[in-house]
DNA sequence: TTGTATGCGTTATCAG
DNA sequence: CTGATAACGCATACAA
């Protein structure tokens, strides 16, 4: 079924039929019916390539990130197309894994699909060298590219985030200033926001007079959401140093450390306070509940959008827009 | 940039830039470093849309689930990925909601992209009604439908499940033969597969000779992943009913009743059985670690991409592949 | 091995 | 209000 068939059992002109198809108005009522007739009654669709040829815009932004089964990214590519559909736009979304190859390859075949804009999910698609992020560049000396929770300078590349440095600091400072100097530090990306939440972590030490804190840093190299074997790493880590608080980069790796309490048979929050990141419903999934930080998702995702939505209206808009994270206090910590 | 500038920079006709595109042999090595030069140089992507309008198959295939930051439909959107793409096919994924209309629009539109077949992930695509699954059945006319997780009996759709009738009339009859006779069934979804779960239920009670059981099943109408919300709603239950087992449809209902208990003072396995279904990451999460009926989603998602395979080389293949679910034993329950 | 010409199904620009 | 026709960018059959 084309478009010509369809002109040709409704006895009109295929330009009438993309009128119809296209909401004009300059279309008599009768012949609008007529044609509508015809394509309901052939079920017909018509080809989304073909139309791309034609079209400037297909009103449809890309949407990469790294793992759609993550509990953070998945969140934050359902608040994005949410907002993205309000607003009358489609989205196509791809899962490209952590290789960076491979998400090379799919910048360009999302690029090839003739999107509006990308939308880069999670700050793993950052790599800090200049080399690694040469792909970025390139794309965005065509269309507009917009980086959730990742900062990267560069023209026509739009950053949205939360203040990871700072936001650990606070929560980093919080478990200080309760009394707590021996801490733990968990996390399992060297990523843009990775390394910020990191560097917020040593600076939460050394404002609180803390010297001996690089050896309590661990980095765990494994799936975070086989939260037994984050349990075992910690154990592992219990067996060199000591410690009586616990902060993760992430909620499935503070999970971790409160089962490897609940083995050691130490009582949380009393024995050893936690703090996990990005309050994902995990926090509530626990014995106690976990004190998280919200790196307001839902804020983020819709800034982004607001972004996007001008960058295509040809607006000026900011580069970067920072939201300060907050901790939410529940049962793993005393303070 | 398009293939005209492309041949027009590298002195060779567009037929010779689509030759070394395509890999084709037949292209002299010399000329084809010159293509190869300029399009690296130009970082020139052919565009999607035009290559769509010649060729037959774009060797895609559209995924449509309801919602990606549902844990099960994650899980299982990400494993069809890798399977897709290990087969060398793209994928095209759409968060539709739950809204049957808007479910409706995105399999046209999907359909319009020229995939060679679709996947519906979840249950929920299936109605009841005849009338519900029209839409579907006027798809299976042009291209196949897979089915994860449901069954829809027609030409040209296949379905892959887990014989959640059977399971879970086991995991319940392991209940009832360990001496818990007052079960509390929680669901939340009268899908394909919910409904299934339940009679599952049903049957495993009217075998076990218990005949008052219909008062104890409760429909949980709210967000699952608010646990403290569903905790509020078998405390609910609790008010009107008692008992001294739990099995749910979903892990997060289940988690649920076990946060209810800690709230009551119940101990959890000894005062409260609890069961709960998908074998998701929350199972290890909480204290106790949750007993959950595993459906194999990744054995489901092999045999669902093989089956695609199969019928788009034109092999006949099974209509339904049904497979056991299995109960996976942990903390909440003593059998 | 390379080039020319055609078709794919739309949209959009003109005429009428 | 409607119809004819030129793009759109690529693949490919056919010619050279």
């Amino acid at each position: 079924m084309t478009i010509y068939d369809i002109s040709k059992k409704a006895g009109v002109s295929i330009a009438t039929v993309s009128r119809v198809l296209n909401g004009s108005d300059k279309v008599r009522p009768s012949t609008r019916k007529k044609v509508m007739d015809i394509i309901e009654k052939y079920d017909y669709t018509p080809n989304a390539y073909a139309r791309g040829m034609g079209l400037q815009s297909l009103r449809t932004i890309g949407i990469l990130c790294a793992d759609s089964s993550d509990l953070f990214l998945a969140k934050a590519v359902y608040y994005l197309q949410q907002e993205l559909q309000a607003s009358g736009y489609e989205s196509l979304l791809c899962c490209t894994g952590y290789n960076p190859d491979i998400k090379r390859n799919y910048l360009h075949l999302i690029l090839s699909k003739k999107v509006d804009g990308i939308i880069l999910v999670g700050s793993n698609f950052i790599g800090t060298s200049e080399e690694e992020n040469q792909y970025i560049k390139d794309v965005s000396a065509q269309i507009p590219i917009m980086l959730l929770n990742a900062s990267f300078d560069y023209p026509n590349v739009y950053s949205t985030l939360c203040d990871d440095h700072g936001t650990m600091y606070e929560a980093a400072s919080a478990m200080v200033t309760a009394g707590i100097r021996d801490i733990l530090y968990l996390y399992n990306s060297r990523s843009y926001s990775g390394c910020k939440k990191l560097s917020g972590f040593r600076a939460a030490m050394e404002a609180g007079g803390i010297t001996d804190h690089e050896k309590r840093i661990f980095f765990y190299d494994g799936d975070p959401q086989q939260l037994d074997a984050v349990a075992d790493f910690v154990e592992r880590a219990a067996e060199k140093i000591s410690f009586h608080g616990v902060i993760a980069s992430d909620d499935s790796l503070a999970i971790g450390a409160v089962k490897y309490a609940g083995r050691a048979g130490l009582k949380v929050p009393e024995d050893l306070s936690v703090i996990g990141y990005n309050n994902s419903m995990l926090t509530t999934c626990c014995t106690p509940e976990l004190t998280s930080v919200d790196n307001r998702l839902e804020t983020q995702t819709h800034q982004l959008v607001q972004t996007l939505l001008g960058v295509l209206s040809g607006e000026e808009m900011p580069k970067q827009s920072v939201f300060s994270g907050k901790l939410i206090k529940r049962g793993t910590t005393l303070f």
